[in-house]
DNA sequence: ACCTGAACACCGTTCAAGT
DNA sequence: ACCTGAACACCGTTCAAGT
């Protein structure tokens, strides 16, 4: 018996959650974290934008799917023993990891503390800390340094890239103000020599830790 | 002799970059830093979104403005001789000043580095640590550390006021982890006593410098 | 010189309908 | 059960037109 109606039916897209959220990973790899929208998404799916509302009650919790997927991905802490290096060696490893995925860094710097892919590398650093005898607040303020750091220079560097020219405004604004202080961070952000730089400011902060 | 023109003739509606940007603020103080857009701005002045464009090149430099200014408005450093003192004192100011402006300190996260009344503050910091003989990147790393801390709490308590619950991810997100070294953190994001946990991380933080 | 209006390409989302 | 289509309220922006 041949069922007629198997040449007839209504096929489904085949979409789930993690279709869908590897298809979102995919769109802020190309077109940026700015770029991920239900729309955009729905788009490089094939489907209707609607029809990934079965599957995510909107676009926030989308965002929040492909957030956590993205750095669930990214860098775990390892621990050698040696404190500052471990520090670094993450540092270095989260920075690489984030960097094919423009704008995660400035939109995880704030919304870490509702990633709970964030949340387990911040436990970890805190960890890390703790096994050398550092704990309570001054913990969370030296690992929230190192972590903050990373996400700063990675949008930083981001902005720097998309706007193809140095920036301007941390030498001089034309608001005619020196900033002698400055001046020190200045080098740090407005040159294409980001590797070196990162490490610079790396090591003086993990050496600080 | 009487201009018969004088009646008929088109009045312009008397708008000025100042104009616009004292509406922008305005529209941030009401409706949040997302709130601010061309046309929330244009409507609040009674005219079209294309008549703001004779003042402001797009919408980026529209924000830009609004941003300056409130910043600008906000907390100057000052220096009385005590670093932990004049670091706490200005770290209050800044996040009372920055409160009425829903998401602008999570913009600022972002852009400080774009926005000179910003990196005005970061100047006086750096050069209020210079004064106690801290400086190169150690003074940017505790500065900073300061400065992102104001940030970062004041986006995380729009956060929580907006959502109206308490921060489950923090304690216990359903990934069935304890992660018991952020439960240090977990208790000074989740309660409604804003001020005095703002103050236990502040002073913390302000000795550590 | 200064502002309007229509138009276009986006965005999220609701609701009714289709298979 | 799973997806589409039309519709609505947003967003930025271009371009031509009005006074």
């Amino acid at each position: 018996m041949v069922d007629i109606h198997a040449y007839t039916r209504w096929m489904p897209a085949g979409l789930d959650l993690s279709v869908i959220t590897r298809t979102g990973v995919d769109v802020v790899a190309s077109h940026g974290w700015d770029g991920l929208s239900t729309r955009s998404v729905a788009t490089a799916l094939g489907v209707t934008p609607m029809a990934l509302y079965r599957y995510v009650a909107d676009a926030a919790e989308l965002r929040d799917a492909v957030l956590e997927s993205i750095v669930a991905a990214s860098a775990a802490v390892r621990s050698t023993g040696d404190l500052a290096s471990d520090l670094a060696d993450w540092a270095r490893r989260f920075r690489r990891d984030l960097e094919p995925h423009p704008g995660v860094a400035a939109h995880l710097l704030i919304a870490w503390f509702d990633c709970p892919a964030a949340l387990d590398r911040v436990e970890s650093l805190l960890a890390l800390a703790a096994e050398h005898g550092i704990e309570g607040f001054e913990a969370v303020a030296r690992t929230n340094a190192v972590f903050t750091y990373v996400l700063m220079r990675c949008e930083a560097e981001r902005v720097i890239r998309a706007a193809g020219v140095v920036r301007r405004s941390l030498r001089d604004d034309g608001t005619g103000r020196p900033r002698r202080h400055l001046r020190i961070l200045a080098s740090h952000y407005t040159t294409a020599r980001f590797d070196a730089h990162f490490e610079f400011g790396l090591r003086a902060l993990v050496a600080a830790a």
